[in-house]
DNA sequence: AGCACGCCGACT
DNA sequence: GTCGGCGTGCTC
């Protein structure tokens, strides 16, 4: 009798044995209804074999085996493996969190094939529509051609159910998707480093991992259609990697209107989960040419596999940051590596990781040195030094006169300020009493609109005291600068400005980031103030200045990875400002104009800061010298967290390669009112560490611990 | 993770 | 006398 190996959806680092009558190995990769307890799961055939694992466990029979799907590829399953031995996550879970959530119920998810749908008559049809309904003659036009699913949704919301009443009333006919290549649109023309860059992705053989460096404006993107549509000449399938920003539409636009015809898959979190499911299918049979996602896109099976590409690789959020935490930049330079193709990553602030394996010769470094858009000048930089200076709260004299300047003008200003509410902290200046978090080591933010007191952390809520709870005193004072405080102050300082903030308050309701977007290409905005959430992507063209306050607390933090991220966020930031035809200027307020950062960032010189910052990581063990990982414990009290990780450093394998750190408190300790420590390795040896850590956890997950929650992250972004 | 079993406190 | 608290143990 055969037994079918299934990875199942439980916390469990093992597979479980079913039997099946005539099973075979072309089970492997197929869906099984199974009943395990007393409930029923459905898992996936990882193995088929001719006996039981353990001898003397009762073996159940296997309820059903589903063949709805295409069937896992051998390449996907290896991924999936190499994710759970690599992060040290049961496999089960691996493949449940890699697969669309939809493929965990129990049912048959069945998926038509692709096809594309034409107008019979497109006159016909257009002239029988109202004359207002914009939405329906621009669905009308487009169907003169034949058209996919994928790109009729992407059109709007409504599209896809006036496509289907169309195709009842027999407006529309089916057509077969056309598998060979629709001409691309010609894009605009290639300067010499863009040219360069695409003939060496184009014309390496096998995997080669291509490091695009530019800055914003540089064209990496036409870089990346280019090398996309010689993929898809070949008849290959295309994977594109984005960060999880709301930028995704507007990148898939660009696509849409370069690929016409060609079916383009959109895998993010904005998509429901039924169509996640069905683009899956249709990149799974081959039938869709290109996958354009967030991390989990990674996963997704492309029988074809011509091309990746990981925009914005350096970007935070391709790594998951709970249960597997992945990376999907490193998983998608395995699966290049592992299909025999090229990968592209694109930055204008390479993680250092990445431009360490550049430097080691492991990755070709592209450099895109000049802006793709002829004539428009890279803006001009200029710090502010504020160090004994006079602030009229927080902004120097120059920079109030940097933003009248463009008031006068008619253009627009920007202030970056990483910091939302009204004030980091509430502050008694009779006793010094701050406001903290009693559920977490945090201050608590000041909103002054709502008079309230917020943890960013954990969300929790309060309202003002109304005296100090320290000594009594009633002159409690807001302590430093959030962006609604700046609000306050420009709104007072120029009457006449029309000022918006943008930050994850201000634009708590849905859509109102577009309607905001939307006001400031009208024009209707004179000052801008934004955190992290205005930094990437957007193109204000009116935008001339962008002046930085607050930076320098990343010059001097704790967390080693602090100034690479601030070098990032300012390149990225400053990237807003003077597109088109009007240059730039930004201005960066700091008590420290001399630091090697500013100076970097002022001499566009990336390798420059590059180079300083590892040798910096170098002289004091930091990745990418070393490789780190942390396991982390969560419980109600901070000695049961950190008893739980004296007894884990106990437990772990001898081993001279690896360094084992003493449990400290983690930097946010207390958060929701659940006290974390966590316990650093590290090792030079990727290998050596990696081994150490199968030993270990196999050991840990040997012992029970029913208070304490705990995890390990591999390669940490923090720490 | 679920989901059971099991053994002690406050309720109709 | 039962309902239900969550500690402990198991899942092919």
């Amino acid at each position: 009798m055969p037994y079918l190996r299934l990875a199942l959806d439980v916390p469990l680092a093992r597979l479980f044995d079913y039997e099946l009558a005539d099973a075979d190995a072309s089970a492997v990769g197929k869906r099984a209804v199974v009943s395990f307890g007393r409930r029923a799961l459905v898992g996936m055939v990882i193995e088929v074999a001719d006996s039981p694992a353990d001898a003397g466990v009762a073996i159940k029979p296997v309820e059903a085996l589903l063949d709805d799907l295409p069937t896992l590829p051998a390449d996907i399953l290896d991924l999936l493996q190499f994710c759970a031995d690599y992060y040290q996550h049961p496999l089960g879970q691996v493949v449940h969190t890699a697969l669309p959530g939809r493929f965990r119920e129990i049912a048959p998810y069945r998926v038509a094939p692709a096809c594309a749908y034409q107008a019979v008559d497109a006159e016909a049809l257009l002239d029988s529509l109202p004359k207002r309904a914009s939405l329906q003659r621009r669905l009308a036009a487009m169907l003169a051609e034949p058209c996919s699913e994928a790109q009729l949704r992407a059109e709007s919301g409504s599209a896809w159910r006036l496509v289907q009443a169309w195709l009842e009333q027999g407006q529309l006919r089916q057509v077969a998707l056309s598998l060979a290549l629709p001409q691309p649109v010609a894009g605009p023309a290639l300067n010499p480093g863009q040219a360069a860059a695409v003939a060496a992705i184009t014309q390496s053989a096998g995997f080669a991992c291509h490091l695009l460096c530019g800055i914003t404006g540089s064209g990496k993107t036409e870089v990346y259609l280019h090398a996309i549509a010689e993929v898809l000449q070949r008849g290959l399938q295309a994977l594109v990697l984005v960060p999880e920003i709301n930028l995704t539409p507007q990148l898939e636009g660009r696509f849409r209107q370069r690929f016409p015809g060609v079916e383009i898959i959109s895998l993010h979190s904005g998509v429901a989960d039924g169509e996640r499911a069905t683009g899956w299918v249709r990149a799974a049979r081959g039938e869709a040419a290109i996958v354009l996602g967030t991390r989990l896109a990674v996963f997704t099976p492309l029988p074809r596999l011509g091309l990746v590409v990981v925009d914005e690789e350096h970007d935070a959020s391709f790594k998951q940051q709970e249960g597997l935490r992945y990376s999907a930049r490193d998983v998608a330079v395995y699966r290049a590596r592992q299909a025999q193709v090229a990968i592209v990553l694109g930055s204008a602030t390479p993680a250092l990781e990445s431009w360490y394996n550049a430097e080691a010769g492991r990755y070709k470094r592209l450099a895109l040195p000049q802006r793709a858009v002829a004539g428009a000048q890279p803006p001009s930089w200029q710090l502010v030094p504020t160090r004994r200076q006079h602030l009229a709260d927080g902004l120097h004299a120059h920079t109030l006169g940097a933003i009248e300047n463009r008031l006068a003008r008619g253009e627009q200003s920007l202030i970056f300020l990483n910091r939302r509410g009204y004030a980091p902290v509430m502050h008694c200046s009779e006793c010094g009493w701050l406001a903290a978090c009693t559920r977490c080591s945090a201050r608590l933010t000041v909103h002054m609109r709502e008079r309230r007191l917020r943890c960013h952390h954990c969300g929790w809520e309060e309202r003002f005291p109304p005296a100090c709870p320290g000594c009594g005193n009633s002159d409690m004072k807001p302590l430093g600068q959030g962006t609604q405080r700046l609000e306050e102050l420009l709104a007072q300082r120029f009457p006449q400005a029309r000022v918006l903030r943008i930050d994850r308050d201000s634009m708590r309701r849905k859509g109102s980031f577009e309607a905001a977007l939307k006001t400031i290409h009208a024009g209707e905005v004179d000052i801008l103030i934004g955190t992290q959430m205005l930094a990437k992507g957007h193109d204000f063209p009116a935008l001339t200045l962008v002046a930085v306050i607050g930076a320098d607390g990343g010059l001097y933090s704790a967390d080693f990875r602090a100034s690479e991220r601030l070098y990032a966020q300012l390149a990225q930031v400053a990237g807003r400002a003077g597109r088109a035809d009007k240059p730039g200027e930004v201005l960066i307020q700091t008590d420290f104009p001399e630091h090697p950062l500013y100076q970097a960032l002022l001499a566009d010189n990336y390798a420059d800061f590059a180079a300083t910052e590892l040798a910096e990581r170098k002289l004091a063990g930091f990745p990418p010298y070393l490789y780190q990982a942390v396991l982390r414990a969560e419980a109600d009290t901070l000695a049961e967290a950190m008893q739980f990780l004296q007894g884990a450093v106990a437990l772990a394998p001898l081993d001279e390669a690896v360094t084992v750190w003493d449990p400290v408190a983690a930097s946010m300790m207390r958060l929701a009112n659940r006290e974390r420590a966590q316990v650093l390795v590290q090792s030079g040896s990727r290998a050596r560490l990696g081994a150490f850590l199968a030993g270990w956890m196999q050991a840990l997950r040997a012992e029970r611990s029913a208070k304490v929650r705990w995890s390990l992250d591999v390669d940490p972004l923090e720490l």
